[in-house]
DNA sequence: GAGTGGTCTAGACCACATT
DNA sequence: ATGTGGTCTAGACCACTCT
């Protein structure tokens, strides 16, 4: 995996962002400037720029410059594809990650159909996980790994990371999810796992992509709604839904 | 407001696949054929592509081809900055609107507080909206204006489109939004004006920019729990959180 | 007028798929 | 060998902001 220059470009002014030495409300240097300093083309800078404007880390202000905007990414972001350790890592949370189950399976559990009724009977791992911060309960993760791709999956895999698995030690490219929020009712075995008095969980289902369109996995995740919390960024777009 | 190539290339492109000529699973012509069809330079092409990609309405692969991806968006997205209005429009739902409030203020009302404690005393223009769906109420939302840079608003429009009002009567640019979802206790007030049962309601809570990063709108947005659904695509990042 | 970002070009070389 | 997408370049012209 080699990175282009767009990346190397991009994830160093992310990283200068992030360590204040670019700060919120002030103006990074020009595209003119990052090009002699990085010594790329314009164009290459522009794409990096792009990146950043996109994922809402600067504004690009024509006439004027690109904008450092001032992002509290403090809580439990469930955009993008970021896995569980990934969050914890980069967001220094006291997280553990306790195995409750872990089997193959000759098709879809069937409170996997009520949300996915399209999927046929395929086999794979399921794989049952409680998360906690600081010890208490915030998410029970419900994974279903399709074989193929995935034919094996370590213990101490699950305990760690998956998408780690995937991408290093398989070599398998993950590129893009759908996800679906609702909140549902869950039944008293949900509530003792999640010590949640309500019977309401806010339920995120992801159906993930390799980047050959291959799927792989499909999550059902059960958040404690007193404890649920999705910050997101947003531009508004050209092409309307 | 002109267009650039770019911008037509992408949305001609997203429109034959709303439209089915191309369809989902298919591949959409190659770069080259793209170059030659609309008489442009390939790199402006790949910038149309890169948005759509970007979008979930494609999936390049290299080597092969750009493929048009199952796309079910029947559902109610808060991903993205898009208006009640718009996605009426677009989705074809009976929706409705009815105004229960609209007067200017000379400062945040006290709700408001609590979601954006760091917002400091600034006068605007408060709206209630109570948004219907097939004449059963679905969303409840409050927006704080802010004067500047918005000075005026009138009835009319709150009835039907403010971001309308805003692009293009007062001819600004809206340009991006931080969103953050909940689960919240609400008061009996509250319940009888979305006719739920349960004392719990989903809140989006969004700040709203420009694209110079004057903020012009806070909004928060009660949701009936039973009927919030939220669609997201997602694809993976190489710049982590 | 000088500096900024926005758009577009024509061409080059590369990595990967297919035949 | 051919066709596909991925990356990068050097340069051009434009629209906007600020002094």
């Amino acid at each position: 995996m080699v990175k282009s220059k767009t990346d190397i470009i991009a994830q160093d002014i992310a990283a200068k962002i992030r360590h204040g030495q670019f700060k919120a409300g002030t103006f990074i240097p020009s595209e003119n400037q990052l090009t002699t300093l990085y010594g790329t083309s314009r164009e290459t800078v522009r794409k990096a720029l792009e990146r950043l404007n996109s994922l809402g880390l600067i504004q690009k202000i024509r006439g004027k410059g690109s904008i450092v905007l001032n992002l509290e990414r403090y809580s439990f972001p469930i955009s993008g594809i970021t896995s569980f350790a990934e969050l914890n890592r980069s967001l220094g949370m006291n997280a553990k990650t306790k195995v409750l189950e872990l089997k193959k399976m000759e098709s879809l559990p069937k409170f996997f159909k009520e949300k996915f009724p399209k999927q046929s009977k395929q086999e794979g791992i399921y794989v049952e996980r409680l998360r906690l911060i600081e010890n208490e309960p915030e998410v029970l993760d419900c994974d279903f790994l399709f074989t193929p791709p995935i034919k094996e999956l370590p213990l101490k895999v699950a305990q760690n990371s998956i998408y780690n698995y995937i991408e290093n030690d398989l070599g398998l490219e993950i590129s893009y999810a759908t996800k679906e929020v609702t909140v549902e009712r869950i039944n008293t075995d949900l509530q003792k796992k999640l010590a949640v008095g309500d019977n309401l969980a806010v339920l995120v289902a992801s159906h993930s992509f390799l980047s050959d369109t291959t799927p792989f996995q499909l999550t059902l995740s059960f958040h404690d709604p007193s404890k649920f919390k999705f910050v997101d960024f947003a531009r508004r777009q050209k092409i309307k839904p």
